[in-house]
RNA sequence: GGGCGUGUAGCUCAGCGGUAGAGCGCUUCCCUUACAAGGAAGAUGUCGGGGGUUCGAUCCCCUCCGCGCCCACCA
């Protein structure tokens, strides 16, 4: 606990202050009115003279600017807020920035939309350049990287503060002066210089190898981008020519790459084919002769047990061409169609002109015009059988991925090293998981991995690598020594910037350099988020005070990948884990269990459901999705919690408005019925204060909340006569300061969940000193705030309420007002409870009107209370 | 096919060895000066099926079934 962050909370000296209770406590202009008064006092400001002991350290998944935020968003983000708020008021410095991811494809194809441009890096940049009023989107307007570049810029500042206006209007406790993106120069650096060190260490490389290509977005993928999807396609069964004419059949679903096909292959074992091992036989159409040769993956029972393996037509064909040694025959070029020029290996007449008819085709053209071709000569067995398979998409795009060997820069993740796999598994086992069982996904996908991370991409707007290549005398780039900046240089752009040594006219000439053209993924750059959010290398003072973190919140969707790459960033860089906690969102489903997706049309928008139900409704409701397990999205569960945020403002009425400056002394609680309340709150602080220590927040809120509507329900109208008495001796004393105690306890409990209505509500209570005293501030509720007045009993509570319940139930049965006057009320029961509810007697006699004899009897049979009523008669 | 999770009142979910709980919804009643965007009272369940362990199982074990997610699956 750190005097500096949290004010003296004990109930005496809050409850000397003034108190302003409007006279109609509305929900409504409370968003707009605190979120305002929060950022004028910068309530949520990092304190960066504690030391890392005292801060509480939180790592936010930067969100995607150029989407749109759905209630998922809202929730997740709700949750590490909860987590914020409490780790604030038990006295920690929270450090907790937000970022915007602005990086990348999305804002590409966002500012293409928006703008009705393209960019086209061979351009010169167009200093006067700016973009059509009236975008057509057919007609996308060519424009330079730079001035493409710019306009992402700009579009991504406006989404950026319609982001941020949703959050604060949400009541995230961000301090929005730690706030970075993506793309900005902080990220650029860090990004680039942790490339650097990589690269320096070994742990990155630049390859030439087969690449998963997207050939609609023109770029590399990496395995974390994947989606398997069901996708249509047909075995076609083959015919191979053996030396002496006879056929040899292989089945695929991808005809059109037999002018790629590199071997034949089966399994070692499989005795219908070992005779052919060794052999060689020609395909159909091209003639190319074709060894057959056996691999252990090759599967007996798949197709024809034999199989065509062309370079590319999937990953078992990488594996076989690397394995086995196979030459490269590429066939398809990066947009994705046949290659326009005929492949030297298709040189003998017949080949040429049969690939003459596929150059240029996209796959799906080719394929008809290979199977016609397989037709007409025979080689095509029965018809082609439909069929369904998973094939693997860019999780972007909409295009099968092809499988094209490019130059691309790599960072090892364990994918192709067990050593390093290991460490990274065993970094796993060092962060506590919320929920647990989170942690196999990690161990899954990180067992599961079956290359390195590829992290350039062909694209334009993101962070560049900072490398050059030079170019020898015949102008050639020597990729096996690129020149590369000094720390202090950067960041640096390649495609602007000259490398040391040389001049910008030497770019692109003989002797001189080019600058590498990729952009790193934007993965690349998020994986490094703690480092850029906690100054690493840029503000030491910083770096020490909040790396490594305390917290990690995202949904579990994006484990494998910014989870998982964050891991593996940290490990390489900093030798540790980036954060002790990781905890897990589930998805917000939309009412028939889907995940909600735009593409559905079943997106609920945030904005609408916090103006109709209020953002303490709607945190309340977010508050009630456990942590890992997905919720349906019901606006009545909205209800609910705007209701609870009502009673909070009117119970607060009623008890600061009767008597908001009496006195709160625990000393002066003498009435067992009152410490039994604050015992009872005693054990409510307790468990909510441990559900909150093990992240689990929903726990923490249904304690509270159930004794906070018991409070209400029970309590306050039980003591509501006793409390009010004018000629009120030491028994209304005592009502009011267990009233005036336990209200100052809840708000501070609710506070997290509620931070709209507790904080106006602390305003009433603390208006004498306004502008200083935020409840956010304040101390999260100890036993100790009881005064020592929790030697109360608990129990006597319940049986309190079970005869408050009685007397309720009787004139309920008898369709009365509850105003109704009662001639006679016994209470039976077991001699403990009976006693129980005797603390309260005059009480309930107040409350229950009974105006005649309410009579307390033992009974030894009974387990529990029994009560029952007579109705005074009535005048007419 | 592998992994993880999950099946409890009409709905959303707690409970996890001693034969069931909350909220919503529903029914009935009540304008009671904190609250009618309220309050009170009430009804509602072979705790997915089948085995087993136990004096006793919603809770532990086995098995089957349903649902969800992640991964793998292109011949």
């Amino acid at each position: 606990m750190t005097e500096t962050q949290t004010q003296s909370a004990t109930p005496s000296t809050a409850a000397a202050a003034a108190v302003e209770v409007p006279d109609k406590p509305a929900l409504e202009g409370l968003e707009s009115t605190w979120a305002a008064r929060w950022k004028e006092a910068d309530t949520y400001r990092f304190d960066r003279t504690q030391p890392r002991e005292n801060v509480y350290s939180i790592d936010t998944p930067p969100p995607t600017v150029s989407g749109s935020l759905h209630v998922g968003h809202v929730f997740s983000y709700t949750h590490t807020d909860l987590i914020a708020r409490y780790q604030r008021m038990r006295g920690k410095s929270v450090f907790y920035p937000m970022g915007w991811d602005d990086n990348g494809l999305p804002t590409e194809r966002r500012v293409q939309n928006y703008y009705g441009v393209r960019c086209d890096p061979s351009l010169p940049f167009d200093p006067d350049f700016t973009p059509p009023e009236k975008p057509d989107p057919k007609k996308q307007i060519p424009i330079s990287r730079p001035n493409f570049v710019a306009l992402c810029e700009e579009l991504v500042e406006q989404d950026e503060a319609v982001f941020e206006s949703l959050w604060r209007t949400l009541g995230l406790s961000v301090d929005w002066k730690e706030h970075y993106t993506t793309i900005g120069k902080k990220a650029q650096t860090v990004s680039q210089r942790a490339f650097l060190r990589n690269f320096a260490r070994g742990e990155a490389y630049l390859q030439d190898a087969p690449t998963l290509w997207d050939v609609t977005f023109q770029t590399a993928v990496a395995q974390a981008e994947l989606e398997a999807r069901e996708y249509p396609g047909a075995y076609h069964r083959v015919a191979f020519h053996r030396p002496d004419g006879t056929p040899l059949y292989i089945e695929t679903t991808r005809p059109e790459l037999i002018p790629a096909v590199v071997a034949l292959i089966a399994h070692p074992d499989d005795e219908r084919y070992q005779p052919l091992f060794g052999t060689t036989v020609t395909s159909p159409v091209f003639g190319v002769e074709i060894p057959v040769v056996a691999h252990e993956a090759a599967e007996p029972d798949k197709g024809a047990g034999i199989a065509m393996c062309c370079t590319f037509g999937d990953l078992t064909d990488v594996q076989w061409w690397r394995e086995l040694q196979l030459p490269v025959r590429t066939v398809i070029g990066r947009d994705g169609r046949l290659l326009r020029e005929t492949p030297e290996w298709l040189s003998a007449p017949q080949a040429e002109a049969s690939y003459a008819d596929l150059a240029g085709k996209t796959t799906f053209s080719a394929r008809e015009e290979m199977v016609a071709k397989l037709r007409e000569s025979g080689d095509l067995d029965g018809e082609p059988k439909p069929t369904q398979r998973m094939t693997n998409f860019f999780e972007k795009g909409d295009k099968p991925l092809e499988i094209v060997a490019t130059r691309q820069w790599y960072i090892r993740n364990g994918g192709r090293d067990s050593e390093l796999r290991d460490e990274l598994v065993e970094d796993g086992n060092k962060i506590t998981w919320v929920p647990t069982h989170m942690k196999h996904r990690y161990d899954n996908w990180v067992g599961g991995l079956n290359g390195d991370w590829l992290i350039s991409r062909q694209r334009f707007f993101g962070i560049p690598f900072p490398v050059w290549y030079p170019l020898d005398a015949d102008g050639e780039p020597d990729y096996d020594h690129p020149l590369l900046p000094a720390e202090a240089a950067l960041p640096v752009d390649p495609s602007t910037d000259a490398p040391e040594g040389y001049q910008e006219s030497q770019r692109g000439a003989a002797g001189g350099f080019i600058g590498d053209p990729d952009v790193m993924d934007t993965w690349a750059t998020s994986s490094l988020t703690p480092q850029i959010a906690c100054g690493w290398e840029s503000d030491p003072d910083l770096y020490a005070r909040t790396f490594p973190m305390d917290l990690c919140t995202q949904g579990h969707d994006i484990i494998r990948t910014w989870l998982f790459s964050r891991v593996v960033r940290a490990h390489h860089e900093n030798g540790v884990v980036p954060w002790s906690h990781a905890m897990m969102s589930g998805f917000v489903m939309d009412p028939d269990r889907k995940k909600m997706s735009k593409s559905k049309g079943n997106v609920v928008v945030p904005t609408e459901i916090l103006d109709k139900f209020g953002a303490d409704a709607v945190r309340w409701r977010a508050a009630m999705a456990r942590p890992g397990l997905d919720s349906p999205f019901d606006e009545a569960q909205m209800k609910v919690g705007r209701r609870l945020a009502m009673k909070v403002l009117n119970a607060s009425k009623f008890v600061l408005g009767g008597f908001g400056d009496a006195d709160t002394d625990p000393a002066v609680v003498t009435e067992a019925i009152d410490r039994a309340l604050l015992a009872s709150l005693g054990t409510v602080i307790t468990r909510a204060t441990e559900a909150f220590d093990a992240y689990d927040y929903t726990t923490a809120l249904e304690a509270i909340e159930k004794f906070f509507w018991e409070f209400c329900d029970d309590y306050l109208e039980l003591v509501k006569e006793r409390a009010y008495a004018e000629d009120g001796g030491p028994d209304t004393a005592s009502a009011r300061a267990t009233l005036l105690t336990a209200l100052h306890v809840q708000l501070r409990l609710l506070a997290p969940f509620l931070p709209y209505v507790t904080e106006e509500v602390w305003s009433w209570w603390h208006v004498a000193n306004a502008g200083g005293g935020s409840v956010h501030h304040t101390a999260w509720p100890t036993t100790a705030d009881l005064g020592g007045v929790a030697e109360g009993d608990p129990a006597m509570l319940s049986a309190v309420a079970t005869a408050l319940g009685g007397i309720r139930g009787a004139k309920s049965q008898a369709k009365v007002s509850m105003k109704t006057e009662l001639a006679r009320v016994e209470i039976s029961g077991p001699a403990a409870l009976v006693e129980s509810a005797q603390a309260a007697a005059e009480d309930l006699r107040k409350v229950g009107r009974i105006v005649g004899d309410l009579v307390f009897t033992t009974d030894g049979t009974a387990t529990e209370l029994t009560v029952t009523a007579e109705l005074a008669p009535t005048e007419d």
